[in-house]
DNA sequence: GAAATAGTGTCTCTTAGACACTATTTC
DNA sequence: GAAATAGTGTCTAAGAGACACTATTTC
């Protein structure tokens, strides 16, 4: 039979598996995607924060400690978007890349060496396989928003109604009605008052919320057709 | 250093991956799964339909001709799941598994070699690795239901509204109001009425109706809260 | 006619969004 | 008071589900 590496399995060809990381924090109206400088020699400057899979350590434990270093702190959510082999180039020419989002609330952290935070709509050059990722990425967020706190790991504790809005709409891409966001979000219990108001400067102040969820389900939606094919 | 392979990438430690499948049709009430006898000496008898990623061929290629051999047919639609690289045994020890999950409608087709479909209610022991894909399969067609024809590739070219309707309490493991789901599927022309109708032997024929899409967007569904965590 | 399945009309309740308003701050 | 932002009340339209009904088949 075999030995005890996971390599020498029998008919198995080797493969270099990577494990890449699309980092996000919101800053003010856009997204901004967390870089690091590429490896001597690249083609180009930038690239996502990623390493090799290793054996013994689970991907998704890998792409939480290249995460951890990146961002100089753990990322609030993270999980897997898509694993890739296709014939866009990764930096360091993987033959496969598993490719995770993970986002944070907080920009000014001690970010890991060499690490900045570039807007996620100008991006410099990356690898095509990265590129693809980033768009893969902002796409999961999209689609798990309702169904995961996503919109919560992006702000502090205590965040404003109205900040938490801005979220919904830069990982939406459209604008959201005030008070219909604001009903729905009460009818489902998910955040409660704190006794602290905000004042920006300009406007009246407004309360401070924090995240603490109650509610259990009750939800059920119709049957919805939303195909695009 | 090492050789010319892909895995001679410095710093990569070489791993295997498999590519494994969860190939679903509708067996009346229930959703069948395909199995494939598991290769001499494994520790359970049945298998989902795997192979090893092959260098040059995208996982995504070799996961659909892994299917097709086991199906003895194209699935009418695919998608991958998941990368895992977990403790959960793999059949064959792989370190990374990138699973996918695949539709049919026919049961009936040309099987490949010793394939059987198993209702997937009551599937055979199988490795741990699959037993959890299967759970991942079941939860990715639910939440994709409504933005992909996952139901109508389930579903042979021309259907009733009732066997279109069992499909979808199938899949979302909850029963449908019927006018509902009929005027909302109505709303957003989907389907076409063709001049067939079916008797299924008591009660009325029902009409036969084919997939043909022929709205685009128009829809903007309001922010849900669905947050389970 | 009874049983079974297909298909529809109407009512109610919920909710997303529009609109307009009030409230509280800085200047 | 003007400007800016926070927050709310009311109306409307769409949609989901309940209910009850009609329609067409086999027995």
């Amino acid at each position: 039979m075999r030995t005890h590496t996971k390599s020498s399995i029998r008919g198995a060809q080797p493969a270099s598996v990577s494990l890449d990381l699309v980092i996000c924090a919101p800053a003010g109206r856009q997204l901004s995607v967390l870089l690091v400088p590429s490896a001597e020699g690249s083609r180009e400057k930038w690239t996502l924060p990623w390493g090799w899979s290793v054996a013994g350590v689970q991907p998704d434990d890998g792409a939480l400690k290249i995460a951890t270093t990146a961002l100089g702190a753990k990322p609030s959510w993270i999980t897997q978007v898509v694993a890739t082999g296709d014939e866009k180039r990764h930096p360091a020419g993987a033959s496969i890349s598993v490719g995770y989002v993970a986002v944070t609330a907080a920009r000014e952290r001690a970010l890991g060496e060499g690490a900045v935070w570039f807007p996620s709509q100008h991006l410099p050059a990356m690898a095509p396989r990265h590129v693809a990722l980033v768009a893969a990425a902002a796409e999961a967020l999209r689609v798990r928003l309702d169904t995961a706190p996503i919109a919560f790991r992006l702000l502090p504790p205590t965040f404003t109604l109205s900040e938490l809005q801005e979220v919904y709409e830069l990982l939406l891409g459209r604008s959201v009605h005030k008070a219909s966001f604001r009903r729905s979000l009460q009818a489902v219990w998910l955040v409660e008052p704190t006794d602290e108001w905000r004042s920006e400067g300009r406007g009246r102040p407004a309360q401070l919320f924090r995240y603490a969820p109650r509610k259990r389900r009750g939800n059920r939606r119709g049957v919805r057709f939303d195909l695009l094919d």
